[in-house]
DNA sequence: ACAGATAGTTTGTGTAACACAAACCATTGA
DNA sequence: TCAATGGTTTGTGTTACACAAACTATCTGT
């Protein structure tokens, strides 16, 4: 935890560097996503929610690191095109479970799709089992620890 | 997850996930950085600065696609605290070549040993091998888009 | 030498994506 | 019954932009 002496600490920090990269993808993806109906903040929130499956608003602010008054506008947004749905739990009915609708899960997988160009502009120096290797980072990194699996698996080959 | 067991086609799209790391990183970096002086956005600037060596402001707002009316804004802010310079070109003298100074490479190094422990929390579940293969891929992602806007970009001289 | 383009700057306007606070309702649990 | 909780609405403020207009200094082609 404390400090060691430098021993084989990497001088490379990625802050800046994936909020280049980041940048520069989001710019492009609002032009693209435009038509959709969506914006990046949009697309952010359906990834983490097929990820998740159905949660509450508290867990989607807690997870998307955002103040659960500006959820409910986001949530707002998405559930009016019908992309989302807000169920009471049974167990508490105060409670909103958030889960994708088949629209939602389709328009994401479209919204998918068309970023694809979008990718290789902005990835196009990464061949196809990098820009792997780079999402099964993020998504470990992300805190879905059961990629672990799929990244050992990936030297071999893609999983 | 959906196995597919189809050909080399990659389903996964890295933009979300991108944005989704990246805003965890940069909340927390917001609060070391502060003390520094500094802002997510400076970092960025300084880290690009750094790696491309000196370039005009011109060059910058391309890399970081930025609107170059708002680059003189944060050039003004970083050369105010002397992290950069800005020089005027011999070749042409309108141009001013944008460097990192002393101090600010100094302190670019000293942020990035203080964003340690963000990006620890943050890519915690990421070994330090992990870590750096991350660092190359976007390395090499953001190295490969500069050079294609440069390509666009340049007449003659430096690239 | 002159005209038009170019690099940078300033100022000003607008917008999106937030954070944060306050007040409110429905529901839960002690 | 009463306090805490999940969600909602409204309202305020900030930041990080994009974009436009007008200006200076400088360069380049004719």
């Amino acid at each position: 935890m404390s400090e060691l002496p430098v021993v084989n600490q990497p001088p490379h920090r990625c802050g800046a560097l994936l909020d280049h990269v980041t940048r520069r993808i989001r710019l492009r993806s609002e032009t693209v996503l435009t038509p959709l109906g969506l914006r990046p903040r949009h697309l952010v929130a359906l990834t983490v929610l097929r990820d998740l499956g159905g949660c509450s608003q508290q867990d989607l602010a807690k997870t998307l690191e955002m103040d659960s008054t500006n959820v409910v506008g986001l949530l707002n947004d998405l559930e009016s095109a019908n992309l989302i749905e807000r169920k009471r739990s049974p167990q508490d009915r105060r409670r909103h479970i958030v889960e994708l609708t088949d629209v939602g899960a389709k328009q994401l997988a479209k919204a998918e799709f068309a970023l694809a160009e979008v990718e290789d502009q902005v990835l196009g120096g990464l061949d196809d089992e990098q820009r792997e290797t780079l999402y099964n980072l993020l998504y470990q990194a992300a805190g879905h620890a059961e990629a672990g699996a799929c990244v050992e698996a990936v030297h071999d080959d893609n999983c």
